[in-house]
DNA sequence: TGTACATCAGTGAACGCGCGTTCACTGATGTAC
DNA sequence: TGTACATCAGTGAACGCGCGTTCACTGATGTAC
């Protein structure tokens, strides 16, 4: 019945990395985090750092990848859970919100790495975004609601959706957690958002 | 015929921001600025700091003031130009942007800050937007463009529409700022996101 | 299956450095009478 | 108008501290034969 003396591997990498991630979910800027800070919040010898990452950048590289994860499982239980067009707006709002607030640390890393210092992170979110739109687009197609619409304009009109949406991230993420009454708020107006989008969508250009 | 040996009043204070404008607009992220650092750009000492603000949270906040002023710059010059309904939104837009252009620094404060350490700078950002867009219901209730919308869709239509300037603004400011075939997509890329939403404005509730 | 060796993740001590902040001082400007 | 004093912005030295980074070491795990 021996203890378990030796940790498994990539713990103390992920250990790590959640705690950047919880201190950037306490309001700290990730670009203000030092190793030595991240490290004593993860309960690790400041050494062990180097083990993993080569500087604060790249630890904040390998978190955009992680958020990546994130949005891909957020947009899996969209697609589960909506179904038909007629809900869409509403039920795909509710279900993006609610995993705002279940990931609170991950998409505060994500708004402040849009305007970030590192370029890679930078590039590395935007990206994640334009895929988010793309995934959009064709799920729109599926879904036949935007028929009359050429390429070029599907892809303008999500890429305007995931920005707003993205903005109303901001928004929920300015709030305490549990103000439920302004978080739905946040959830109405960004659902007529939404919906004044699709109106300019479906009278585009005829 | 002495030399001025004595400096202008206010004259530190201004190269302390102007320092730290200067920092941000290199590309350093606002929330991992130092006392001595902005100091050292200033070419002041350390110790004049604290003659005009309390931390580096303070000078934050007078820069969001001084933001406001750029903002109402922008605006002014927009009504001046614009005088119909016509050609409102390229106009707009291009003014817009060639602002974002001579502004960097400014906006990169402005885009980092809305997702920044300082809550107290968050919200200034966040109620000059607030103003922004209800000087811009202001003005599309005068040219008469709207009639149709009552003052909440009104309003909530110039929200969107200044969401998404915002967001473009973060597009520019990742770009070279010479980087004129890029800055044109963009240019292009955000007409059309406001034809969007006024398409949808004109189609709204009908 | 057993043995020898390489690899890997974690450790603790140590370094030099730049940080934020304080202090007492200076000298110019503004104010009261 | 002149004088005395208060106020203000800028200075340079000094402080203690936490930072990023390096180093040599340890011991567990994986691999070759």
């Amino acid at each position: 019945m021996a203890e378990r003396t030796r940790p498994k591997p990539g713990e103390t990498r992920e250990k790590l990395m959640d705690a950047a991630l919880a201190l950037v979910g306490k309001g700290r800027h990730f670009a203000s985090l030092g190793i030595r800070e991240v490290t004593r919040q993860a309960s690790v010898v400041p050494t062990s750092f180097y083990r993993h990452f080569k500087n604060m950048d790249d630890l904040g590289l390998q978190l955009v990848d992680e958020l990546g994860l994130v949005l891909r499982r957020m947009m899996r239980e969209a697609r589960s859970y909506v179904l038909q067009a007629d809900k869409l707006i509403d039920e795909s709002v509710g279900i993006f919100i609610s995993h705002a607030q279940n990931n609170r640390s991950f998409f505060m890393f994500m708004a402040q790495g849009l305007a970030g210092e590192s370029r890679a992170v930078q590039e590395g979110i935007r990206s994640e975004m334009r895929y988010f739109a793309s995934e959009l687009a064709n799920d729109l197609r599926r879904l036949r609601v935007v028929d009359h619409l050429n390429d070029a304009d599907l892809d303008m009109t999500c890429d305007l959706v995931v920005r707003s949406v993205a903005f109303s991230l901001t928004d929920i993420l300015s709030l305490a957690p549990d103000d439920e009454p302004q978080i739905e708020q946040v959830r109405k107006r960004t659902a007529r958002f939404l919906q004044l989008i699709f109106v300019g969508a479906a009278n585009w250009r005829r």
